[in-house]
DNA sequence: CATGCTTTCTGAAACGGTTCAGAAGCGCGT
DNA sequence: ACGCGCTTCTGAACCGTTTCAGAAAGCATG
């Protein structure tokens, strides 16, 4: 069933044919309209679309690099915010979203990204160390990369994580507390974490900074995966140390969420007690009780600037990616129920 | 850079420059290795996919479409976890997942339907009307459907809906409530909403024959869009009938989180003069407070099934349409904290 | 009636691979 | 020296479109 079979069947040539489905301004309406009569009884299905692209070049979808970053278990509440907003910057465009999940496997990942029929892109959220990066970086499409991995020159969206994480430490300090705890997903900041999620890093860094006499490294706690649980036992070892801190950070609202399980556990009142701050502003932190002070993050912005940025490197072809500009978005500290000076 | 430019530079044929590529077992040792060096100094980024498909006639893809079901604003959590059995279940092949999003305009995704390239499609929750699903269908590749529209004779994923919201209002009349409110999407059971979510349907239909003779129609609330606000609204109003309702059946665990909410607000102890169960049991639920008695149902193994069922159909050719078969994957009630005889 | 301008249609050349039938080269038994 | 079987390589056909130069037809103009 090809064209030129709905071509002959309609007595036209397969140009014509072809016209009739990709151009019809270029054809008279009676050929037109034989043809997508003769398409109708044959059940031609519409030109193939791996045909067409070959033709024209141009693959009508763009890859989306996906992590569910740490943990598999508890989805990441940022990423369907995320997509929806690339969805949206697509909206336009007849254009795909191909998704390629991490996975265990990252060999076979990565063959999908170079087997991949796109026209660019999107790296979010990946660690660094990801072949699947690598891969799509050999493919020599238009890349946007957001989060992460910041500093190859491919155009850059995402959000300052260490200012973001500065102000939410100094709000704790401003406050008045002077022992905070932090639940992070990385130790330390030496090498081997840096292979992984630099985000972790710069956020660690930035409560370090904006904690500043505040900060005591033995008030820090590892938590993975990124789920409650984990954050819950961090939270009742922190409490019931000999001198338990007065305020938490944590690096996710996932994490809070397990913090205050936590406190209610040891029967530690949030906020009176124990005050504790998110990070996200998911849906999860709104409804927690209480409500999460958390700092939020333009999860759909990111996505739809992301799709623009692309979508503009692939229009202007190849010679774009010099005139790249990188986005860094606005966060915002959201005060809620959560947080209080210490009792 | 075309594989003619690799082979000339390698001093092979094209036929053997592809078989360096694709079946490394066809050529001896030193071809391959002439061939890849080749395409390592003329930074040759591997076949083109396009091309390769038009070929061997295989996308390397599917095709999700995918709807954030009712409103746009809050994520439904089932959708992720279900992606996530979606992306399992392609794991072992190097298969990409198109998505497809709902969109405001609906003849664009049509079309990026029809120009796909994928070997077959998931339709995910689709509404009945929607275009997409219609386009799909045009494009005679296997197809499965999840949880709508039930019906095509595709293979079908899915839940029973009405014995499971049958279950759980039953639930509550073991526990002796005799006045249950509803939160619902749809109001009634009539033909404009036969158009849309066959799913609302099926819980509506579940919860009146679970109530049986407690089951008021004016206890029922419409809430638009899914998410915490209409419920919480809808409950107070529910909570400030004269004769109100000692359990509130929701349809969806966000609109459960309204409903505790509004008892909240109205100053109603959940459990104990108030009752409420939701339906998914969605990270929210168990973190809601109280965690909410709510129906689970199996998201993930659903877009592993349909991942695994459609993969099926792609292998054995579309004859295989025909030895299609339906998957009704188990739910439970899963019992916590907000449910109680009534005071 | 020759001329030029539109509008519409045709036919063939790409697009960039994969695959397959057959050629070439080689070792070996007789 | 010859025939045979293997492995390896070649060259061309083909996948199903789009596009583009040019042919044909229709029409107004001088």
């Amino acid at each position: 069933m090809r064209l030129r079979d709905v071509a002959e069947r309609a007595g036209v040539s397969v140009g014509s044919a072809s016209q009739a489905f990709g151009r019809p301004e270029l054809v008279s309406a009676e050929v037109r309209a034989r043809v997508l009569a003769a398409a109708e009884e044959l059940g031609y299905p519409g030109p193939d679309p791996a045909a067409r692209r070959l033709r024209t070049g141009r693959a009508g979808a763009i890859g989306v690099l996906f992590s569910e970053r740490l943990g598999y278990q508890f989805t990441d509440p940022a990423a369907p915010a995320f997509l929806r907003g690339v969805a949206r910057g697509l909206e336009d465009e007849p254009t795909g979203l191909l998704l390629i999940p991490d996975s265990r496997r990252r060999a076979e990942a990565a063959r999908t990204v170079r087997e991949a029929a796109v026209d660019g892109f999107i790296v979010y959220s990946a660690a660094r160390n990801d072949p699947r990066v690598e891969a799509a970086l050999a493919r020599r499409l238009p890349v946007v990369v957001v989060d992460q991995p910041r500093g190859s020159e491919a155009p850059f969206v995402g959000i300052d994580d260490r200012a973001a994480a500065r102000a939410a430490a100094h709000y704790l300090r401003e406050l008045g507390h002077e022992r905070v705890g932090v639940l992070t997903f990385v130790t330390t900041l030496d090498a081997a974490a840096a292979l992984e999620l630099d985000i972790s890093r710069e956020r660690l860094a930035g409560y370090e900074e904006g904690l500043a006499g505040a900060w005591e490294p033995e008030l820090v706690r590892t938590c993975r995966p990124n789920a409650p649980d984990p954050a819950r036992e961090a939270t009742l070892d922190l409490l019931h140390a000999p001198e338990p801190p007065t305020a938490i950070l944590a690096m996710s609202d996932i994490l809070a969420i397990g913090a205050l399980q936590g406190a209610a556990e040891a029967d530690v009142a949030v906020p009176d007690e124990l005050s504790v701050i998110g990070f996200d502003d998911s849906f999860v932190a709104s409804n927690a009780s209480p409500p999460l002070t958390t700092v939020a993050q333009p999860h759909e912005e990111k996505g739809r600037l992301a799709a623009q940025l692309l979508l503009e490197q692939i229009e202007r072809g190849p010679s774009a990616a010099a005139r790249s500009r990188s986005e860094i978005l606005p966060t915002e500290l959201v005060v809620r129920s959560s947080t209080a000076p210490p009792g």
